[in-house]
Order: C-alpha cells, then sequence, then structure tokens
RNA sequence: GGAGAGAUGGCUGAGUGGUCGAAAGCGCCCGCCUCGAAAGCGGGUAGGGGUGUUGAGCCCCUCGCGAGUUCAAAUCUCGCUCUCUCCGCCA
C-alpha cells in the first residue's frame, strides 16, 4: 500500500512510478476523496467536540441537582448531525481503502524501465552448462524412467498439476529441504520458522495477495482460510501489528513450507513436470529491516539464495526485472534463473524482493529508531531460497548421465544416507 | 462438541455510567547525585487521525472486535473473535 500522504503531496512523483509499471491508474479521484474527507472530518469532529463538552457540562448540573433538559435536547439533534457525518466518513473511508489496495508499489530508481519482460536486465551468470554427449531428456522422462516421479498417479489421486514423489524421488525432495534449510540457517544466519498452511484473509491483505489476486489461490470452505501461495504469507505476517524493536532489525527468518497455487491464468502452459505445480516445496527467506539498510539486506538476500545453487553446482543467471515486469507489491526484485538442459534455457527457481514498506503499511508493522521516537514503518523482503520442485528438476536434467542415472550434488549426498547416484531398479 | 471464567497501556494490575486515555507498581528514557555505576531523588513514557505558524498548541478516535442503549460507556445490552479451566472426542 502506498502512502495517502505522498500521493496527496506528490502526486506527481506518485503517477510517474505508477507509469513505469504500466500501471494506468488515475489519482483524481482518490484525491478528491481524500480532500472531501478530510473537509466534513473538521465538520464532525467539531460536533463531537460540543457533545463532549456539553455532557460534562450536564454531569455537573446533575450533580448539583440542576436542570438539565434543554441541554440534553439539544444534544439529540448535535448526535443526529454526528451520526450522519459519521456514516459519510465511513463511506469514504472505505472508497480510499479500496482504492489503496489495489494500487502497486513505486519502482525503486535502480529498476530498468519497461513494459515487460524483454525489459529485464541479465546482472550476472554462474557456471558453465554442461556440454552433453547425448541428448538431454527432460526431467519428466527421467524421473518416469527412474520410477522417482508419478504424473500419471498424481492426476489420478488429485488431478493434473500434481505429482508423487517415490522412493529416492522423495527421499531427494527431503534432502534438499533439509540442506537449504541447513545452509540458511548456519552459514547465514537466519532463524528457521515451521508456519502454518492456512491463514486468514488479513494475513492474505497484509502481504498483497487479497484483494486483486483471490483467484490465484485456494480457498477453504466453509471457514474461509487461504492455503498459502508461499510461506512469504505466514512468515511476513508474524509481526503484522507489531512495533519491533530496532535493536532487533534485521530480523531474519527462513521456513520450508508447501506452497499452493491456483495458477488460474496459466492454463496450457508448463503442463508437463514439475515447473508449475498446484502443491509443491520451497524454503523461504524473509526479512524484516529498516529503510537504510534494506538495499543492503536486499543484495545479501540474493547472494544467500545463489549460495544454494553455487553449492549445488547448478548453472544460473541473476535477472533484475524490469518495472513492467516485477509482482504487485515489489519495488525492485531479482530472479534466479537455472539452467535446464532440455529446455535449453533458464528458468525461474527463485524471486527475491525487495517491498519497501508496501507490506508494512498493509500489515502495520513498524519499528521504533530510537526508544523515544515514533515508530515508522519496517521494510520487507523476502526471496525463495529456493524452490524444491524446480530444484528437483534441475538436478535431474544437469546430472543425468547417458545410462538414465542422475548422480547427487557432492553437498547432497550425506542428506541422501550415503547415495551418490540414482538408478533404475533392475 | 458441552459447561464455566476472562480479554485494560511494553509488563503486572486497579477501575460497574459523568474531567478515565485510564490509579499503582515494574520496565524504559531524561536530569540530579557519583570518578563511574548501583541505590536514592525529580520529571517523562500508548497508537492513529484532523488542524496548524509542519512536529508549539488545539481537537477527534481507540480500554479484544463490531453493533446498540444514553446528553454521557473501559464501565450497561447483544453478536463475534481469541485465551484459560473442566468434561467429551481425537492425530
Amino acid at each position: 500500500m502506498l502512502d495517502l500522504k505522498l500521493i496527496r503531496s506528490n502526486p506527481d512523483r506518485v503517477r510517474e512510478g505508477l507509469r513505469k509499471r504500466g500501471a494506468e491508474v488515475s489519482l483524481s479521484e482518490l484525491l478528491s476523496l481524500d480532500q472531501e474527507r478530510r473537509s466534513v472530518l473538521v465538520e464532525l469532529e467539531s460536533l463531537k467536540n460540543k457533545r463532549n463538552t456539553v455532557s460534562k457540562e450536564v454531569g455537573r448540573l446533575k450533580a448539583a441537582k440542576e436542570d438539565a433538559s434543554i441541554l440534553i435536547n439539544e444534544m439529540r439533534q448535535v448526535n443526529e448531525e454526528i451520526r450522519n457525518l459519521d456514516e459519510k466518513v465511513r463511506l469514504i473511508e472505505e472508497k480510499i481503502g479500496e482504492k489503496l489496495l489495489t494500487l502497486p508499489n513505486l519502482p525503486h530508481e535502480s529498476v530498468p524501465e519497461g513494459v515487460d519482460d524483454s525489459y529485464n536486465l541479465e546482472v550476472r551468470r554462474w557456471g558453465e552448462p554442461r556440454q552433453f554427449s547425448f541428448k538431454p531428456l527432460p526431467h519428466w522422462d527421467i524421473g518416469e524412467n527412474l520410477d522417482i516421479l508419478d504424473f500419471e498417479r498424481g492426476a489420478k489421486i488429485s488431478g493434473a498439476r500434481f505429482t508423487v514423489l517415490k522412493g529416492m524421488g522423495a527421499r531427494l525432495e527431503r534432502a534438499l529441504v533439509n540442506f537449504m534449510l541447513d545452509l540458511h540457517i548456519n552459514e547465514h544466519g537466519y532463524t528457521e520458522v515451521f508456519p502454518p498452511y492456512l491463514v486468514n484473509a488479513d494475513s492474505m491483505l497484509g502481504t498483497g495477495q487479497l484483494p486483486k489476486f483471490a483467484e490465484d489461490m485456494f480457498k477453504v470452505d466453509p471457514q474461509g482460510y487461504y492455503l498459502i501461495p508461499t510461506a512469504e504469507v505466514p512468515v511476513t505476517n508474524l509481526h503484522r501489528e507489531e512495533i519491533l524493536k530496532s535493536e532487533d532489525l534485521p530480523i531474519k527468518y527462513v521456513a520450508y513450507s508447501a506452497c499452493f497455487r491456483a495458477e488460474a491464468g496459466a492454463a496450457g502452459r508448463d503442463t508437463r513436470g514439475l515447473i508449475r505445480q498446484h502443491q509443491f516445496n520451497k524454503v523461504e527467506l524473509v526479512k524484516f529491516t529498516t529503510p537504510e539498510t534494506s538495499y543492503t539486506e536486499h543484495e545479501k538476500l540474493v547472494r544467500d539464495a545463489e549460495a544454494v545453487l553455487q553449492k549445488l553446482g547448478l548453472p544460473y543467471r541473476v535477472i533484475l526485472l524490469s518495472s513492467g515486469d516485477m509482482g504487485f507489491g515489489a519495488a525492485k526484485c531479482y530472479d534466479l534463473e537455472v539452467w535446464l538442459p532440455s529446455f535449453n534455457m533458464y528458468r525461474e527457481i527463485s524471486s527475491c524482493s525487495n517491498y519497501e514498506s508496501f507490506q508494512a503499511r498493509r500489515a502495520n508493522i513498524k519499528y521504533r529508531p530510537t526508544p523515544d521516537a515514533k515508530p515508522e514503518f519496517v521494510h520487507t523482503l523476502n526471496g525463495s531460497g529456493v524452490a524444491i520442485g524446480r530444484t528437483v528438476a534441475a538436478i535431474l536434467e544437469n546430472y543425468q548421465e547417458a545410462d538414465g542415472s542422475v548422480r547427487i550434488p557432492e553437498v547432497l549426498i550425506p542428506y541422501m544416507g550415503g547415495l551418490e547416484r540414482i538408478q533404475a531398479k533392475k
């Protein structure tokens, strides 16, 4: 959510930022609602002031056994007006709120301007895509040949975009979760969190999934819970409605969770394999920082996510997203894209965003810069560290051998109970 | 699921209709004292909004949330949420 005071005092700057994102939004309605609200409020508050003053006078008169009926009758009139104006303000504020909640964040000055992903910038590359002496198979073929991925039965028991992991496939999934958690906890200083997978609507509003993207999520009837699309939601909302101590910042959490996405707008895309599933696992990094440090922390967060791919020996590149390609709430976002041989291209495996105060304002997460200063909004950041399903796909494809087996990356062998290679059963 | 109790400021905890945004204690901040600290003493210490000579003052709202009664609600009524205790059920 954007700061209404910023919109009021600097509408041109806001318009410019929204334009860069390709958001065609008029601020004039919002600005006039804001103006109207404040003028009604002046009138309303003076009436309430009158009521408060007179009520005290009534109390005094009654205590002195004097007649107060004139004042009481007068207040009946005033109360009628207050009721009307209260309702008026409530309606205006409702409209303002709706409007504010649908405005995307403004891009940071370092974000390349552009309408779509063709304006994204490649920041750096790591690792060399391997040269194969045979035609590399897509991971779904590898997985089925090894009997570790079962797409058919996933579809039978649930539907399209659900997969069953079996044997060493399930073990690999679990190994990756543990490897990534250990790395971020032990080497990068994050605190482990295991959150609920079902959250309420307030949480979804806080991180920006609601109200605009309801169709992307699974909702549980009739209780009204939402299945989390990412651990970002419960973990960021951990500190909703809180004022944090500045000496505790930055707060760094790492959370493993399953993620659930309706993929409403992706019909027909990535229908095969593990790339786009309704349910997948992810290790997520979340930070709460001061405004002064958020961009340094953002760079560090990206490096923390990169470390996962480096240790796994998976070639990747880092992409700085253009203003038009970023998610709704991000001020700046890097994607990590891992090399997938069968696609002969890099595919997104992590997205690391600085939300600045966008989520903090929605979720009301503040901190006190100094012990007696007024609370200010924190900056929130998050990034995948990294998506597990896509990592499984990347390992199967990058580590496949001509005989159909798959080598296990060095760092994972201890997590695989010493197994060095997944082979088909005879 | 049944029965009961409760929800007040960073914390503990008073407050059952009229200067209560709220006693007291703890914590925290500033000052005095001290070489320094502790103790002691004095003062300060919620959040949001409006106005404005833009952080001086003034005003409005908030005592879990939402309605209601009243000239006036932390205090009365109703609904909801959450917490705790006991019983039942259960991974």
